[in-house]
DNA sequence: AGAGAAATTTAGGCATCCCTAAATATCTGA
DNA sequence: TCAGATATTTAGGGATGCCTAAATTTCTCT
């Protein structure tokens, strides 16, 4: 397989970023905002992507665009490359969890294939991110967890903090504050348009709100097992 | 001072490594035949460097060009950026001591302050990288130390290893096997115009004949002190 | 069916960094 | 001094990846 740039990286692993189930088609639009680049780049690129022998993408005009078999293992390969780099970069390197995920998005493009397996053989091959995101084997996808987000959890219901954002350090310097982090369990008392309250809980004193911002930063799934 | 791209700091580093004292010119020649560049690439880029505001280098036409003192920190700021990647891959990722270059050559663009600090501190602030090649310090240079080329060095005078090439896994095995590292005694027995006999060692039953491309990859310093 | 939203196409441009080939200029040593 | 070595200039090009602006196509919803 030929070697793939930096932004070509980036856009794989965005559009894998984006499409919640395997089939379900990203949009251009979607993808520039996400990329932070204008629609008419995004076309070309993807163009170039779907013409590549192997394909990365399967591109279809007007409807969106998939991963090709080939352009998810690569993009997967990212993934696993990030999510050790951010663990790495936390246990061993002693970075506060708010700033692991700049440097893991820039490093990820550039280390060798010796460097991802000897930092996981270092953290003991280790599952989980520090954010609580599954890291992928080295070969071939992963099973996706089956935590779901915060927002779409029932009222009433416990649940365990599955996984953090971790695209926002604003946002995740408030949950760490908070400790909703990966393990903690949660109750939701009343959810409005705007935000959603917790119930309180062990070591809280008050229900407290929780605005939508930080709420779209959490999976979570059932306490039970 | 503005951001440098991988490509300029490769001439920054090369210009550093090429000139020997701090003062000596560096022709385009050289410099080509370092980057494996032309030299209409590398005039073109010299003139670049030279315009920017403030200059990284002082190019002077038909005679060469040296490091500017922003070019200077910049250029130590890479190489310390090199040998602490060096060190940390083979310390604590336990690379081969003829891997590291390679990696270290291209993550030492892309690492942050903060991960050169951590880095740094994870290492108990070395001073020595694997090959025996000074790190220097974040701030400002460091002396040169007083080692000088193998080749240099006069037959009958005992000599410790300072440090070793670090750009040629092939030598770097070789030099491996024979125990030619930093810190080993030697005595040079004959000179020749392609290679140098040492005499026979601690540990080492006959002398042996050493050829210029090993002998080049070697630095000493008098045994005294 | 029609309007508006979403996406694409086209045409031009910028920046970086590299290449070749040929002509020219400068330097240096015998 | 002058020839050969060294370096520069010029003029052309390629690749990547981004931008704008305007025109157009396609889709989707009412
Ligand atoms: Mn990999
Ligand atoms: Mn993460
Ligand atoms: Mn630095
Ligand atoms: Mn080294």
């Amino acid at each position: 397989m030929a070697a793939t740039s930096q932004a070509v990286d980036d856009y794989l692993k965005a559009i894998l970023e984006l499409s919640g189930s395997a089939t379900e088609l990203v949009s251009s639009n979607a993808l520039a905002a996400r990329l932070g680049v204008r629609a008419a780049s995004v076309t070309g690129m993807l163009q170039k992507l779907a013409a590549q022998r192997p394909p990365l993408v399967v591109y279809q005009k007007h409807r969106g665009v998939r991963l090709s078999s080939a352009g998810k293992q690569r993009a997967w390969e990212i993934v696993r490359h990030h999510r050790l780099l951010e663990l790495f970069l936390h246990n061993i390197l002693k970075y506060p969890l708010d700033e692991v995920h700049e440097e893991a998005e820039r490093l990820e493009h550039f280390i060798s294939e010796r460097f991802e397996d000897r930092v996981a053989a270092l953290l003991g091959d280790p599952k989980i991110d520090p954010h609580g995101h599954v890291i992928p084997h080295k070969h071939g996808t992963h099973a996706f967890p089956d935590e779901v987000p915060l927002a779409d959890w029932p009222a009433g219901e416990p649940a365990v903090i599955r996984s953090v954002g971790d695209r926002d350090p604003a946002a995740l310097r408030e949950l760490q504050r908070l400790d909703l982090v990966p393990g903690v369990t949660i109750v939701v008392k009343v959810r409005n348009p705007n935000a959603v309250t917790l119930s309180a809980l062990p070591g809280r004193n008050t229900p407290f709100r929780l605005s939508n911002e930080l709420v779209n930063q959490i999976a979570v799934a059932a306490t039970s097992r």
